[in-house]
DNA sequence: CCAGTTATTTAGTCTTACCTAAACTATAGG
DNA sequence: CCTATAGTTTAGGTAAGACTAAATAACTGG
């Protein structure tokens, strides 16, 4: 009498960590590349390969040589829970603990390969089960489905003209986030796209106009105002 | 121009372990042998042995062959925050995210090695930093004093007769902390010693008259009451 | 005070988990 | 078709932590 087959966990914190980049890499691109991996994890092509191998044997993986790879099914499970971890915990240390908005970052990275399912469980009651976390990104619920982004925009792919509301600010880092949030960009403000040059987009909102490189606008997610 | 020392961590969660069990084990008995703390972390006596002499070299115990080891003043200081994070997470699990009693001690057990100093202090702000955890273990403060335990007796100790209110249940044993609990036996709780016998005691308190072993009744610390 | 027992240490291995450099190979674009 | 680039293989390294077996030290009871 064989238990069931486990998809519970016995990832390594550097397993998860692949699988995380694997799932940022894929979603603009299919398949993920192995110089883009090593280059987001910092470290050697070859500890890549090396890794994604190991990774596809335990069909976390769907791996093609020389071509790329994506999340299989449970690698997709796996990856969407970890996200969880780390958006529930990016929420939970700012509004139940007062962490600031760029100090959440470093610590839910580390934490969340380390919570019980329970502590996930627990966060999302004490947090009223929420769909965003403070940056506007996604956390998938219990069943980890993503809610879905209807209507998101990314301020990159807009015209002249174009107004929204902020509704995620898509970065990790530190630095961007601190601009960001100097230039009051964060979810929930207005903006009006004045002007598109080449590479860069004039903006404007409540607290001023500026120029802002295409490398940021990219990561700013709308919502079209009515007008 | 060379920073100064670091008293900061670089300590494995291993490390961490074998230190926060020769606390432990030195509580009673000035130095710890090979041979209970091999029984404590279940390895094996030569791993010990291993461990304790990579500590030594640290500077973090101190160590003579075929005696037995202690922490130094490094090694006190990082047993006693360590110990400080568990007991905060435990108070914190418990009160702010609702867990059960019994619930709480594996989840910090793992999570005390990973949080930061600043999730320690806000843990510690938001119960406003308590003295004692829920089962009445001591909390080291932000500066890792012990509040001190004037007139906590040893029910083991005690004579018959002997009237008192239990101020801590002093282990981590997940089966042992359910019999407490089942038998009422828990911080706040007044109780009398009836009887000495030869391997056990018999107490009496609100919820019964029980035989308790020695074993167990020597982890619960009580405040004499007046009579 | 010595012998047998127990505790401790040494020595030599093993495993796991990651990583790297260097050499080799596939692929896709001109 | 051919070469630059991206990807892979190979071989090897390190670090942590554990184990067994054998040697040695310490304790204890006669």
């Amino acid at each position: 009498m064989i238990p069931l087959a486990q998809t519970k966990k016995l990832l390594s914190e550097a397993q998860e960590d692949y699988l995380k980049q694997i799932y940022f890499l894929t979603e603009e691109a299919a398949v993920a590349g192995t110089q883009a991996l090593a280059d987001k994890l910092s470290v050697a092509p070859a500890s890549v390969t090396l890794m994604i191998q190991k990774l596809a044997e335990m069909e976390l993986v769907h791996y093609e040589q020389y071509k790329g790879v994506r999340l299989s099914e449970n690698g997709t499970r796996a990856a969407l829970e970890i996200l969880r971890h780390h958006r529930l915990l990016e929420s939970f240390l700012q509004k139940a603990l007062g962490y600031g908005w760029d100090e959440v970052h470093a610590e839910a990275e580390k934490l969340e390969h380390y919570i019980s399912e329970t502590f996930e469980e627990r966060m999302a009651d004490w947090l009223g089960h929420p769909s965003h976390d403070p940056h506007g990104d996604p956390i998938p619920d219990a069943k980890l489905v993503l809610p879905s982004e209807r209507g998101a925009l990314r301020l990159g792919d807009q015209e002249e003209g174009f107004r929204g509301t902020i509704v995620r600010v898509g970065t990790q880092d530190k630095d961007e986030l601190n601009l960001f949030r100097q230039l009051g960009l964060v979810p929930g403000v207005s903006l009006e796209l004045l002007e598109v040059l080449d590479e860069a987009l004039r903006v404007n909102c409540e607290t001023g106009t500026f120029l802002l490189p295409q490398t940021l606008s990219n990561k700013l997610h709308l919502r079209r105002e009515r007008e």
